[in-house]
DNA sequence: CGCCGATATTCCATATCGGAAACAACGATG
DNA sequence: CATCGTTGTTTCCGATATGGAATATCGGCG
């Protein structure tokens, strides 16, 4: 199973999107419409009609010339240039939610303000950020919202705006290029019977695991902010999982 | 403009998608095919067709029952609750991210290890992910991935995984029912000669704002950890800037 | 003034989507 | 045991959207 996903901009009433962002890169590149879409192997009519499409909604995207020794030729506007690196931000963005490994906890909220609930899971209580009116949550931590620090190291909870903190000890390391998935498992509360052993996975620099001295059996601290952690309703089923990828 | 996106899970060779998701929700509900069909005024024969192409990938999500007092019913597999689940947790993954704040520090990559970069940022060197193809980046920075600390409580980058540190000064606070935004200005480093002062946001609970008692005018440490903030390729413009929204 | 390469426009083929209608299964009911 | 009602299954047809071939238009340059 792979998460994916389709981004788009929605400027008015057109949606910008991939094949759109493409589109304009193609024109960026080839110097004309017609280029794009031989490059792209689309039909020129189509191309062409999108453009207008979007430059409705938009304004000015692409300066086209007529004529001359060469025929013509096109360029974007600054408007479209500013369209495509917003796009890759979003891209990149989004990117990072599919790339990464997510972790769940579940639980009953027993007590909330607002959007901020705090869950009763089996590693005791959490907050995150939840829909209002859920009295049963999965909470959702990315692996590279999870920080890691030296048992004896770790910050004062007055001096920090983290909020989430769970003892553990390492279990895995799985050593990338530059970075290292850590598998860590964590310290059951004390009065949770919780069956399976709960298990987080945070994403850390190689230097990272160096500096701490990472390694399994090694005793760790993981702390998350309560922003980054986000909590789904959960009020029929119940269970604690780990998603790889 | 306004970020948004298209989620969906692929397995195999379908894709499933929101439609998708609210078709099994529906059916959940109404505990029939042809019920589903009437609630969301769509045509039954498709939504049988969907139901079928769905299964043929994924296998049995739907257990079907003709005949009886009633005519018959369905109701869903455990498969397809799992599925529902999954999804979900995928939507709300998505979901922060395009509800956050994120910041852009762009520069020349000054150093690199593997997919990791070192950017020579108006603020100081930044460690983020980016491509490794790419010479100059814009790192993004997500607002729920920035946490906050008293200056003197900062800990010691030997004992934490976090990796970006920046001084700043509070600038502003927007308080919502559970969570602010800090709107950070950042101290510029010694050798730039950067026109626009750097603003970071933040995203913090209320009580963290209590705690550290933040408010404008407050010298305060933000860290980052280097793999929330990822890069893309710039190699051609330049800008700072701060997307709300 | 004709040429060339590019931009606009028109029109048609095709695939996809959605729905109406007929058909089959199955247990309750009399 | 025939009938009935509800639901699942299948077939077929029309509407809509998508993609492309062919055509017209433009304008500097030699």
């Amino acid at each position: 199973m792979e998460k994916a996903f389709d981004p788009y901009l929605r400027i008015d009433d057109v949606t910008v999107d991939r094949s759109d962002v493409e589109m304009l890169r193609a024109i960026d590149d080839c110097g004309s419409l017609s280029g794009a879409a031989d490059a792209l192997e689309r039909s020129y009519p189509r191309l062409q009609q999108r453009v207008v499409a979007l430059e409705q909604s938009i304004g000015p995207l692409v300066e086209r010339t007529r004529g001359g020794a060469d025929g013509g030729g096109s360029s974007l506007t600054e408007t479209a240039r500013e369209l495509l690196v917003r796009f890759d931000r979003l891209v990149a963005a989004y990117e990072g939610v599919a790339r990464v490994d997510e972790t769940a906890l579940s639980g009953p909220v027993v007590d909330r303000d607002g959007e901020l609930a705090t869950v009763e899971t089996s590693v005791g209580a959490v907050l995150a950020v939840a829909p209002a009116d859920a009295a049963r949550v999965a909470v959702t931590i990315r692996s590279d919202a999870v920080s890691l620090h030296a048992p004896s190291e770790v910050p004062r909870p007055e001096g920090t705006s983290v909020r989430n903190r769970f003892s553990g000890t390492i279990t895995w390391l799985d050593t990338g290029a530059a970075v290292v998935r850590v598998g860590i498992e964590l310290e059951r509360d004390t009065n949770s019977d919780g069956a399976e052993p709960p298990e987080l996975v945070a994403l850390v620099t190689r230097q990272s695991v160096e500096t701490l001295e990472l390694e399994p059996g090694r005793s760790i601290v993981a702390s998350v902010k309560a922003t980054a952690a986000r909590g789904i309703a959960r009020d029929e089923l119940d269970a604690v999982s780990t998603d790889a990828n």
